[in-house]
RNA sequence: GGGAGGUUGCCCGAGUGGUUAAAGGGGGCGGAUUGUAAAUCCGCUGACUAUGUCUACAUAGGUUCGAAUCCUAUACCUCCCA
């Protein structure tokens, strides 16, 4: 099966393997025929962000090579909190909310994988269903029983959490047991035996081999992709404002191009090669671009556009062009207020009675303070005065300037900005 | 318990009776340049429809024509001695 060569190949120059708990092992066993592979899933929102997104990339590159992907969301482990990687005692989510966050995920998931291919289909499991009726006398005696504490307590994952100020709870302590258990559950009943993960998995991932051999006396296999993170060791997808959501109502299929489209030259590559199915020929080819000619931002355009069509489909895609073209381009005049709010889908505004705008007009600097783009008249004004205000992109000169109905990009929306990216609308409605 | 010093704008930090809304730096925000980048350069950075007025230098009083600057009390911080 030369498919399986492929995709370790795949995986190999994209950079997508950090470790691997047995990297000829992995390889006979991905040889020998269609295997399943599960990646766990933290509901801790009702949409994926961008974290998630480089696992189920993960995963749909072994459905396309014909393996079985299974996503599992942790319903049960969410309710506990894995630490690793995190330097807090988490809160905890209430039911209810684990259930919305559930749902919601599903549910964007079936736009990244198949789900009803036969054999190669992915499955969507919650490890609720099987955690729930696990009583905890039994779950001791089953599977407590197979972790020597001394083994837990050199997780790196426990050992700095412990090391640090904040402790760590015997709920979180107990995380790693769930987690292994998930692996174990899933080799008996589906026959999974490869786990993947990013690289703070790995401890999880280990902790459910071990459990394997124990319980079932069946050699399991792990495998870590590497985090996502800039240049300088940041984690990718997060901006002032918060993640990059994968959910349109959240980030904007405008706001998400735009990410994409600003990362910079040093990390493109990088999310070209982790996040999208971008062929190794034209990864190298816009990766001399880049390097040619940095100023085209071909890379950057090509991964704003994958990934837009991706997430948001051809229709997302195209509002996020139409979106970027209008405000980066020249004046915005003449629009409908449907255009507008949805270019400006994620941008604040503020609604203000149509009387504004009549007589004398509504004073450019009441303006600005109003759609909030300045805490003062006395800034506002001075943002005026450096040149820095714009209306429907146009630059407003003079601060004594007062708008009426005429200054409207449409038929009640006033478009006011900032600096270079800083929007705000003025809504007339009534 | 006794003694010494400190508390300045978002942060750091000058300022020891008279243009001090308070030097300088950082951060932030704009602008130019640029590639919707980085670096660089320039401007702005208490409020008020504003050649002026008001509010501000821990808090509350006081001295003075005039106080961030002097005095008193209070709070907090640092150090030293017990």
């Amino acid at each position: 099966m030369t498919q399986t060569q492929d995709l370790l190949d795949e995986l190999r120059w994209r950079g997508l393997i950090h470790q691997c708990t047995d990297d000829a092992g992995l390889g006979k066993l991905l040889a020998s025929g269609p295997q399943s592979v599960y990646i766990g899933f933290d509901p801790t929102a009702p949409s994926l962000h961008v974290g998630g997104l480089m696992q189920l990339m993960l995963l749909r590159r072994f459905q396309q090579a014909g393996h079985r992907p299974i996503a599992l969301v942790g319903g049960a482990t969410g309710m506990i909190g894995d630490p690793s990687g995190k330097s807090e005692e988490r809160n905890l989510l209430s039911t209810d909310d684990l259930q919305r966050n559930v749902a919601g995920v599903a549910e964007q998931m079936s736009r990244f994988l198949d789900f009803d291919s036969g054999s190669a289909g992915a499955l969507l499991l919650n490890n609720f269903d099987w955690m729930r009726p696990y009583s905890y006398l039994e779950f001791l005696r089953d599977v407590g029983k197979n972790f020597p504490i001394g083994q837990m307590m050199g997780k790196e994952s426990v050992r700095s959490r412990l090391e640090s100020e904040q402790g760590l709870s015997y709920t979180e302590f107990s995380y790693m047991l769930l987690q292994a258990y998930d692996f174990v559950h899933l080799a008996r009943e589906h026959d999974c035996r490869i786990q993947a993960g990013g690289s703070d998995q790995w401890g999880n991932i280990t902790a459910g081999i071990d459990l394997g051999r124990r319980m079932l006396g069946q050699p399991l296999f792990g495998l870590t992709a590497p985090l996502l993170t800039t240049s300088d060791g940041r984690k990718m997808g997060k901006t002032e404002s918060g993640a990059i959501w994968l959910a349109a109502d959240r980030t904007s299929p405008y706001a998400f191009y735009q990410y994409w489209f600003r990362v910079e030259d040093a990390d493109v590559m990088r999310c070209i090669a982790f996040l999208t199915e971008i062929d190794r020929e034209e990864y190298l080819s816009l990766q001399a671009q880049t390097e040619s000619d940095p100023g085209s931002r071909a890379a950057q355009k090509r991964l704003a556009a994958w990934m837009t069509q991706l997430v948001h489909g051809d229709a997302g895609l195209a509002a996020a062009n139409q979106a970027s073209d209008i405000l980066f381009g020249g004046e915005i005049d003449r629009l409908s207020d449907r255009e507008l709010n949805e270019i400006f889908a994620d941008v604040p505004s503020r609604e203000l009675p149509r009387s504004a705008l009549d007589g004398e007009g509504l004073w450019v600097v009441d303006a600005v303070r109003q759609g909030g783009l300045a805490k003062s008249s006395g800034e506002a004004r001075r943002a005026i005065g450096d040149g820095g205000i714009y209306l429907n992109n146009r630059r407003v000169t003079d601060s004594n300037r007062k708008l009426t109905a005429a200054d409207l990009a449409s038929e009640t929306v006033l478009v006011l900005r900032k600096g270079k990216r800083n929007y705000a609308l003025l809504r007339f409605a009534a």
